[in-house]
RNA sequence: GCGCCCGUAGCUCAGUCGGAUAGAGCACAGGAUUCCUAAUCCUGGGGUCGGAGGUUCGAAUCCUCUCGGGCGCGCCA
């Protein structure tokens, strides 16, 4: 349990106390009470707003109140001092033993310190993310997407959530994308079989990576589709193709570290008649009706034709600005039956969508998190809306909508053409700057806000580049540990050992004030995976970082002051503790990040 | 025109599910430093938190309105 909430607990349990003692009437809301370290440290360590929340329901001066707490709240072990300041805050002062002992905790946990159990009784977490259809390579946005996702899930993971990272495959677009894959990948392999076919026709996928998918099915089946029709071909093709295009997604994420536990193909949600049954479900309470859809809101468009007839979702009981068709027109016969449709309708990828959360839900999660991208934010609301009416409220939806990544050399932008098929992929990006480079960036920015990244600049060793910042640090503690040895031969300098040494002699307000920091870290960890912003562990580290280079730098102005202590082995003891502490929580946020903490730079 | 996101120092951004005098880096100004364990350090100026109301003991944070920017906008994928 992180230190604040204990103290929370240890404040409640006073006014309860006090309570039982008829001191303060009974019934009092204790739910709006905090204790956090407040932002100016010269209030203390640890500030309540108690006196203030509970002053109405005990009806007195808040002040008053604070200072009833505040004389019982003086004698809890390791609080020196607990003053009223403020309106009524109660400021906790603890002494700086109380401090070492928590630098013990962390050495004895090691990189464990900052897991957490407030995911214990949460349920099942899933987290859906990356999602890309497979008509192509991932690009640098699609990176946000998989780093984000993919931290995101390892730190509900250190917070005690059970997760589980899928990946959602688009891949029955009829008439759509996927028909446009096969066409594709069908030139490629009339070129590899020595035909001529031309310039690719309009709308279809140009990009060099389709030459070797074309290639390997003319290895595979010969030229036994050359003189087929479509009809033939396309589901061969298509099928094919998408795992193809899968098994290059698949690497370029194992590129930055990232794999899936569970992917959902949607054409395996139509097969299995899931779309048709969570329809009917809809039917059954409801939520569904034959309709047209009214104009758009506002300025209605020039070429507005009124509206077909067709199934709606009654999307607006749920907050929706307006109802949401469930099928469309298609303009070829479709097989699949329907009792919802006629054969010249075919299902939305909303319906898919629909039965898709559906679909999670009745495999135990009632909390799914999808992280989509920016040209997406305009399907959150209908999104939440069917998952409130599909699960009945019992489920959650929350969308992290993912910013654009501005992609820059040297500061100059690199355009990106996706038309002309030449877009930097992530691929190119990670092998050219590293995939722990890669993670890291990705998180220096909250997810929706657009974030530069420049390839020249993220490698730069220099303070202005995070990721060079936090792992020098981490790097910086290990060298000392290196430097430690040869100055004092046979010192022991493992976790376990420096947790037992003489942390008496750390004394200084700075190492105090280091001790502390490090001390909020599993606080970081609870916060962030409570608000679904795994940018905050990023932060953090550089703020610990900062902290820890600060420290280091005083030894350059007083000797005295370095970590490493000729001639006091004990002191020395002490401070490489605190070092160990450091590099210990450094080591433990990085492994959230998925980012390799370097004993060594180069 | 409608919806969503954003608006915080000159710039890029944090801001702990409402807390005290709103922070960091860069840039700028002044100073220290060639020492060491490894890639400088310290100090300082700089703000109507886009604006106006409201809720509250208390608002950058919540509500309403408004201005500015980005994204999306019927049967598309």
């Amino acid at each position: 349990m992180n230190l604040f909430k204990r103290f929370h607990n240890d404040i409640v349990a006073v006014v309860e106390g006090l309570v039982a003692e008829h001191l303060l009437p009974p019934g009092l809301d204790t739910g709006r009470i905090t204790a956090e370290p407040p932002r100016d440290p010269a209030h203390g360590d640890i500030s309540t707003n108690a006196a203030l929340v509970l002053a109405k329901g005990a009806r007195m001066k808040p002040r008053e109140l604070a200072e009833m707490l505040a004389g019982r709240l003086g004698k809890h072990g390791g609080v020196i001092s607990a003053e009223v300041a403020g309106a009524g805050f109660i400021n906790l002062r603890l002494d700086d033993g109380f401090w070492r002992d928590r630098l013990i905790d962390v050495l004895d946990s090691g990189t464990a310190y900052g897991d957490s159990d407030i995911g214990k009784d949460a349920g099942k977490v899933n987290v859906e993310f990356v999602s890309a259809n497979p008509t192509g390579p991932l690009h640098i946005g699609h990176g946000r997407g998989a780093v984000f996702g993919d931290v995101l899930a390892s730190l509900l993971e250190k917070a005690g959530f059970d997760v589980t990272r899928e990946y959602y495959i688009n891949d029955a677009g009829k008439g759509g994308q996927i028909e446009a894959l096969a066409r594709s990948v069908y030139h490629r392999y009339r070129e590899a079989l020595g035909e001529d076919p031309g310039e690719m026709a309009e709308g279809l996928y140009p990009g060099d990576y389709l030459i070797p998918v074309g290639r390997a099915l003319a290895e595979t089946d010969g030229d036994k589709w050359l003189s087929k029709p479509e009809a033939k071909w396309t589901d061969r093709f298509a099928n094919f193709s998408v795992d193809k295009m899968m098994a290059f997604v698949r690497d370029d994420l194992e590129a930055v570290g990232i794999s899936f536990d569970v992917f959902t193909y949607e054409r395996n949600l139509h097969q299995k008649g899931k779309v048709e049954k969570a329809v009917d479900w809809l039917e059954e309470k409801d939520l569904i009706f034959k309709g047209t859809l009214p104009p758009p809101k506002g300025r209605i468009p020039e070429d507005y034709e009124e509206g077909r007839e067709q199934l709606l979702f009654r999307a607006t009981d749920f907050g929706d600005d307006v109802d949401r068709p469930l099928t469309r027109g298609a303009d070829f016969p479709v097989k699949e039956r329907s009792k919802h449709k006629n054969q010249n309708e075919m299902w939305t990828y909303f319906a898919a969508d629909i039965a898709y959360h559906r679909d999670k839900f009745d495999r135990g999660f009632a909390t799914m998190i999808d992280v989509w991208g920016a040209d997406h934010g305009g399907y959150v609301k209908r999104m939440k809306a069917a998952v409130a009416a599909i699960t009945e409220g019992k489920g959650e939806l929350d969308v992290k909508i993912c910013q654009l990544v501005n992609l820059s050399e040297g500061g100059k932008p690199v355009r990106m053409s996706k038309r002309a098929g030449d877009f930097v992929t992530l691929r190119e990006v990670v092998d050219r700057v590293g995939k722990d480079v890669v993670r890291f960036i990705m998180l220096t920015r909250r997810n929706d806000a657009p974030l530069d990244f420049d390839l020249e600049k993220v490698t730069e060793q220099s303070r202005d580049n995070p990721v060079f910042y936090v792992q020098y640090a981490h790097a910086r503690a290990h060298s000392i540990f290196r430097h430690a040895h040869r100055e004092f031969p046979g010192i022991d300098i493992s976790p376990h050992n420096l947790a037992k040494g003489p942390l008496e002699r750390l004394t200084r307000d700075d190492e105090i004030a280091l001790i502390k920091l490090l001390t909020t870290w599993p606080r970081q960890v609870e916060s962030a995976a409570e608000t679904h912003e795994p940018h905050r562990i990023a932060f953090f580290l550089l703020e610990l970082a900062a902290a820890f280079h600060g420290l280091w730098n005083k030894g350059n102005d007083d000797a005295s002051l370095r970590f490493l202590v000729p001639g006091d082995e004990a002191l020395t003891a002490a401070r490489l503790a605190l070092v160990r502490g450091v590099a210990l929580v450094i080591a433990s946020g990085l492994g959230v990040l998925g980012v390799e903490p370097v004993e060594e730079l180069r």
